[in-house]
DNA sequence: CTGAAAGCGCTAACAT
DNA sequence: ATGTTAGCGCTTTCAG
């Protein structure tokens, strides 16, 4: 219950100045062990803590990070604020999260808020890094950001190739033997990663000669529409592969298609981008191009704290890789 | 690129005194309309934002709540985190998010961190309110708090009843037909909502009859161990039917029995706890006993907001529900 | 090794 | 309707 002491309070009780006690916490080395011990010792008593909003407005430096991301919901977003927040303890920082939904405004107004508590950096995925207000606005205020999951040329990212993961799965898909495929995203605007995803899968389709991929936009990046699959798979050439642009909408599409009566890989094979801890355990589990999201979430962070440092904060492009899973398997198989 | 302009610069620039500057964010509606333009407009042109580190200080208030969660990893938790942002958006308070990794010193520390940037509140989950170094740490910095998920008799909490929740899975799980049946959960120590869930699942299987639940502990609360598992079902009176204290770790359990040839529910039955959106999307659905966790973030946000605003917080208890997905069935049943 | 003095950006009283 | 004054809690020169 004790009411928090300020700093002065200590100062008065040890009878020190406030500067000594400062140096205390803050640079202890500085000084004589005994009158370290004296003002740490009240301290404690006390219940003395430093007040982070006095030291941060005099020093200039709040040592918090921004992070702005679509939804925890995936947990690919959870495990890149995990890998995020973990870089930045070890660096001494702190982290503010704020979701956006996927909404464009509430990405602008968030981006704004963090802002105003003078983070000193800030992590972010943004729906396209090439038309964002909010990239416009972080821009004139000077402070410094990394993207996460974003590819950019003129911005610092940190993401996959998601180009060239895509192709791999199409590539991987062919050599099971299918031709026909469809590619599954939601809405194209309010991700870039599905519009590369969706531009990598076509680029591969026609480079192996196969027919071009269909694609199916679902209204929402995590749900599958019943109406839309129905006619995608009453269509003539019915695809034998469904490739999703993330793995929850893959695990919905798969649930969609038991309630319609067909098996997954017998009927058809289905698979996913993201590689969700989730997805492993499903049974079967689920094929998907996997990024290192904890990692993807570290390094934005590491980059962001060289940038604070002064060194210059490099664009990474961090491996993906396939997993073969079992929701994919040779068409017509069983 | 525009170094960030003080209020003073801006109220130098206008013609005006600091403080009418900070009316024309804080009290417009004192301002004269033609003053407040001039100023408005100034401020946009020089891309002032106020500087929340400066009012923070003054005014004595940060508005930001802290947030103390295990694991994003659980998309549970993640659930919790966007429902508790939402409310607290809707107040004009931002979020500061910290996660424990399920460790108390970690708990320890972020607990500390957070009261450091002196969050106005704070609202966690920890390993056991009965016995814990951080609610104590926290009861004496008088920084007011929520417990979520958490039961307690002399602590505000927001949680569902985790006994009597388990019970009914129990009773469900005995009007099926089962008997024998086992409860799967991480380390106790860790989460007292699995020692609760454990206790009214006994209590319940002692009323109905049954024998009593083989209890057994994983290592941690998201994963299953293969030997473990086997044993169990190696008993002389093997059950038919594994309760797991949480939903991720039924997922694992139900791929590891898949690995061991086991089929979910024609073989065995199994059903989870916490109700993450996921379950629904898996094949067969999971069963499991749901809470709502959206809001519970939601409730203990806006109980904590009654606290700071000198309403007294009252502890709530959210109503819980079974889920009876495709994972339980009759034993012995196709 | 320690202290004195100044001020970070802002707002709340108190004037006018 | 606006200005003046003072100071929140802390750190940072600069002196000693």
């Amino acid at each position: 219950m004790a009411s928090r002491p300020s700093l002065t309070q200590v100062a008065e009780q040890v009878g020190v100045s406030p500067a000594t006690v400062s140096r205390a916490f803050n640079r202890p080395e500085l000084l004589n062990a005994a009158t370290r011990e004296r003002i740490l010792t009240t301290a404690k008593r006390l219940g003395f803590r430093p007040n982070k909003v006095g030291s941060s407005l005099r020093s200039g430096s709040t040592r918090t990070l921004g992070l702005l991301l679509p939804t925890l919901a995936n947990p690919v977003f959870a495990a890149c604020f995990e890998g995020a927040e973990m870089a930045a303890l070890d660096a001494g920082y702190s982290v503010m999260l704020a979701t956006t939904g996927y909404d464009s405004e509430r990405e602008r107004l968030a981006a704004r808020s963090l802002l105003d508590h003078r983070v000193e950096g800030l992590i972010l995925t943004v729906a396209d890094p090439a038309d964002s207000a909010t990239l416009g606005e972080l821009g004139s205020s000077g402070v410094p950001f990394v993207l996460a999951y974003n590819e950019s040329d003129c911005h610092p990212c940190v993401s996959v190739d998601n180009r060239a993961a895509a192709a791999d799965m199409v590539s991987h898909l062919a050599a099971q033997g299918h031709r026909q495929l469809a590619m599954i995203s939601g809405p194209l605007a309010a991700s870039d990663r599905a519009v590369h995803r969706l531009a990598g899968a076509m680029a591969c389709a026609e480079t192996l000669g196969l027919p071009p991929p269909i694609h199916v936009s679902m209204s929402r990046h995590t749900a599958a529409d019943r109406g839309r699959l129905k006619e995608l798979l009453a269509a003539p050439q019915p695809p034998s592969a469904l490739f999703c642009s993330n793995d929850l909408l893959a695990a919905a599409v798969i649930a969609e298609l038991a309630t319609l009566g067909l098996r997954v890989p017998d009927d058809l094979s289905v698979c996913g981008f993201d590689g969700m801890d989730f997805g492993a355990l499903m049974v079967p589990s689920l094929a998907s191009v996997h990024q290192p999201s904890t990692d993807i979430g570290k390094h934005a962070c590491r980059e962001l704290l060289a940038a604070l440092a002064g060194r210059p904060s490099r664009s990474r492009r961090l491996p993906h890789w396939l997993f073969d899973g079992g929701t994919i398997t040779a068409p017509g198989s069983p």
